[in-house]
DNA sequence: ATAACTGCAAACAATTTGCATCCTT
DNA sequence: AAGGATGCAAATTGTTTGCAGTTAT
């Protein structure tokens, strides 16, 4: 679990500069609930919200670099767009989404069993484990109720 | 698993209608080694080959509505596109990816234990089970070797 | 001082859509 | 015949990039 401090010194090291603009960007994920996760275009409305000047592009830009360093964790929901949250711990368990295929709404989870495995079959594969991600999909249990409303009401 | 003519009959119990064009695109589909995986593009350059004439606006059409109807699973890769397989089974056991973050190659495998996991985590989450699909990122082998290669270098 | 970073606008790539025409059902 | 499907081209959306000016180191 790193601070927001040893974030900022991640970048260092690796030649990177601390700009204003990117420990905002830093700052806002920092101050997100546990598990969220925001795409280019929400990032730039809260940072408008806060009355930012950061511009879309740099956002873009800094979203990658922070991906890149493995500071964030970048997402592909199915979605056309990316989403990105804090990888809070290195290389450890991350949760993990369970998504609505008929209202696409998300939920969470942690599974130490998903993560094992998945340790164990990169180790099988010969590669140096990274990160895992898991999407279960399936219908939730509003959209199974208002399809059986559907089918009484036909 | 569904059979070519199987999948014509999906489409027609919907109330959709088999064309030439839908028929085309699930031959190609049938026509590809297991486990292998399209993008809009790729089925393109495929459709090309055959000198068939299928635009690519229909093949963006025909992707997302055989995805809908659960022909087809819709991939998202870290790539900019999504890629498209045969789902052989209908709410079956599917093979998973394995991704390098360095080069970007895939691998394949399956995992019961990934599976069996996923069906009953949708179920505690009071989803009903569609599909689940796990990503796992590391380095390959090959690029493992590579980046030794080059510290040594230096 | 200098190389990295930013903002802007223009460029791109993937995908979607309006509309006239065509073809399953 | 009637409505869904197609092809074409134009429009959108998400993201990237060139460049001139700015700033962290």
């Amino acid at each position: 679990m790193q601070t927001r401090e040893a974030l900022s010194l991640v970048l260092r090291d690796k030649g990177f500069r601390i700009t204003p603009q990117r420990e905002k960007i830093l700052d806002i994920f920092f101050s997100l609930p546990e598990g969220e996760h925001l795409s280019a275009e929400d990032l730039q409305n809260i940072l408008n919200g806060q009355s930012s000047d950061i511009s879309l592009a740099t956002s873009y830009r800094t979203l990658k670099l922070l991906a890149s360093l493995g500071v964030l964790r970048e997402l592909d929901f199915t979605e056309d767009h990316k989403h990105y949250e804090l990888a809070r711990s290195d290389a450890g368990i991350q949760h993990q989404h369970i998504i609505c295929v008929e209202c696409g709404t998300t939920q969470e989870f942690t599974s130490l069993e998903v993560f094992n495995a998945s340790v164990s079959i990169a180790d099988e594969a010969g590669f140096e484990f990274t990160d895992a991600q898991l999407k279960i999909f399936g219908r939730c249990q509003q959209c199974q109720q208002s399809k059986l409303k559907e089918a009484a009401a036909s």
